[in-house]
DNA sequence: GCAAATATTGAGAGCGCTCCCACTTTCATT
DNA sequence: AATGAAAGTGGGAGCGCTCTCAATATTTGC
């Protein structure tokens, strides 16, 4: 099937490669008759326009890029990536941009592509996920003048200047661990993270919680994991030493590893220590107890992603946009409070 | 920073347009001296040529685009398309190419999107994963002339005509099911899905390993499940009223879901009812009990799906490529072979 | 009904590259 | 040393679009 120009287009409704032009970018001043002509004959032929003469003359490729730098071993360990994924190409599809992907498992590799990414012009805007809190990634690319968006807030000292969306990690913190407190246990445990600002808000938010309820926070009770779920098995075994009724997972993966430790430790759940997480994954709903656990909107965090950085290409990107979204508890069988 | 164009980079090494381009392109009969001095021009600078000149000019743009068609609910459930995923984007990363995704979630999203990609000249070739037996997209496809390789072998009607890269699952089933066969088990049941020729594959091997071991199958003890860990918990109630000894599981997600089943009704693993899964996971290892399963090499399959399509854009698309790879059974707990 | 204002359309240039062809230089051969 | 072939290099054309500007068509006001 030979692909068809704008020229041949405009012969067949009896236009100039001008006018089509203005058809297909919507532009105003078009006589609808003459529109509507034009509009038939794109429909009838399934013409599309090419997109590299598209994005060459007009230095716009509607192509985003998703990265998500040094993904070593197990990022994709935890199911909130894929989840992440697939929001951004959900939303990606509703704008008409295409989502490139843009994964690094190691050093290398991400100094390899990452030239190409921002100086071949391929990609119009790139959103960032799971940046570590030192990564190298988004310091190099500032000094070039490819617009990008954070999912997840930067470290304090970037994050004046870099847009990003992220959910109330703290807030959602709070409501879990205040949520243990309210059932009544005391010797609260944390299996925390140390790898971005979503596990230092999701600490904050757990301090504040206790500090308020006038608990101090036992530091022998805060166990650091990974995301993952075999992270949390093997922070929760520490965490079994120290007698804990209950224990603030920082991620779903992580409180399904606490779980499975748990229960290796011929204890149950909640019974014995009550469990909450953070995410509400799907499979914190299937999960055996099902988990009480904090939602947060992957999906409006993609949509919004995205929708901020088409803002950011098209009009100006000064100032920064900052966006918070809201979390909500989910009380489930896992933290004591229901059968 | 401003970008350089290949009539620059020619000026600053005192060459023309046409040399550096012959340089980046890696033609020959160009005098070794002048060579370098053009590298070394374009290593201080970080030139990049422009990706959509380029393609423009040439017809290629290096992106294939990775198509995931009618992920209803629940495909990104089965933790397989991440590391598929993962897979192609670093092969496509070793080999200069970008990955472009396209996740459907919906038959309208697909329909839109995908007059889209075929048309529009930004993807050089596709790979198409999770295709149902009777999707749609492969047949629209086709009428382009747009190079494709699907992962897993597509329907036999299909097959001749289309490359794929696909793992031997017949035998891989045949494995597990032989190996149940060989622990002393006689109820086998299993929990086949419907979406899919690997579904089907793996069902011909597990009723092969039967038969050849003189067993019959009970066709009460096969259940239909989708891939996920949820399907596999509800396909497994179904089968435990059948009263099985063993259950070989066409996922690994779908063994855990029925571990979970076994568990609930107040049963133990192996010790009750064998379970063997398929794909070998990284959580299969950690599950509790450690599963005994079927390894697939999804990043070499990931590889040669990127690969193969490389050779079918450089090279004549004929004949169709079949490439099938050898899967290897992993021994673990849950099988009741080792404790 | 006519000039002025405005709406609509077409043509040219150019985005940065690749590809082809023509030209210059070098080399092997006699 | 002369010749032909081969190696090496440069310039023009053109990929299919957008954007600007000039040209033409239509509308408005009086």
């Amino acid at each position: 099937m030979k692909r068809l120009t704008l020229e041949e287009i405009g012969q067949i409704a009896g236009v100039s490669r001008s006018t089509v032009s203005r058809v297909i970018n919507d532009h105003p001043n078009i006589r609808p008759a003459v529109r509507q002509r034009v509009e038939d004959v794109i429909r009838q032929t399934g013409y599309q326009p090419n997109s590299a003469a598209r994005s060459l003359a007009s230095s716009q490729s509607r192509v985003f890029g998703l990265v998500m730098p040094s993904i070593l071993q197990s990022a994709f360990a935890d199911p909130y990536y894929p989840l992440v994924i697939q929001a951004i190409s959900h939303a990606c599809n509703q704008h008409d941009y295409t989502p490139a992907l843009f994964l690094f498992q190691t050093p290398e590799e991400e100094e390899k592509v990452s030239q190409r990414i921002v100086a071949s012009g391929l990609i119009d805007g790139l959103i960032i996920t799971a940046d570590t809190i030192n990564s190298t990634f988004v310091s190099k690319i500032q000094q070039y003048d490819i617009p990008f968006v954070q999912i997840g807030r930067p470290p304090a000292s970037n994050a004046p200047v870099i847009s990003y969306v992220d959910v109330d990690n703290e807030a959602g913190a709070y409501l879990a661990a205040s949520h243990l407190v309210q059932l009544g246990y005391r010797r609260i445990g944390q299996l925390a993270t140390a790898h971005n600002t979503a596990g230092a808000d999701r600490d904050a938010g757990f301090r504040h919680a206790l500090a308020d309820r006038g608990l101090e926070v036992d530091e022998a009770l805060v166990q650091v994991s990974d995301f993952s779920e075999a992270g949390g098995y093997q922070a929760m075994q520490a965490l079994l030493v120290q007698q804990s009724e209950a224990v603030f997972a920082q991620s779903d993966a992580i409180a399904l590893g606490a779980v499975r430790a748990i229960r290796d430790r011929g204890l149950s759940v909640p019974e014995d220590i009550a469990v909450v997480g953070f995410d509400d994954m799907p499979l914190a709903a299937n999960a055996d107890p099902p988990l009480t656990t904090v939602r947060q909107p992957i999906n409006r965090t993609g949509m919004l992603a995205v929708e901020t950085l088409i803002d950011i290409v098209r009009t100006t990107p000064e100032p920064a946009r900052h966006i918070v979204l809201p979390v909500e508890l989910v009380i489930r069988a896992s933290s004591g409070a229901v059968n």
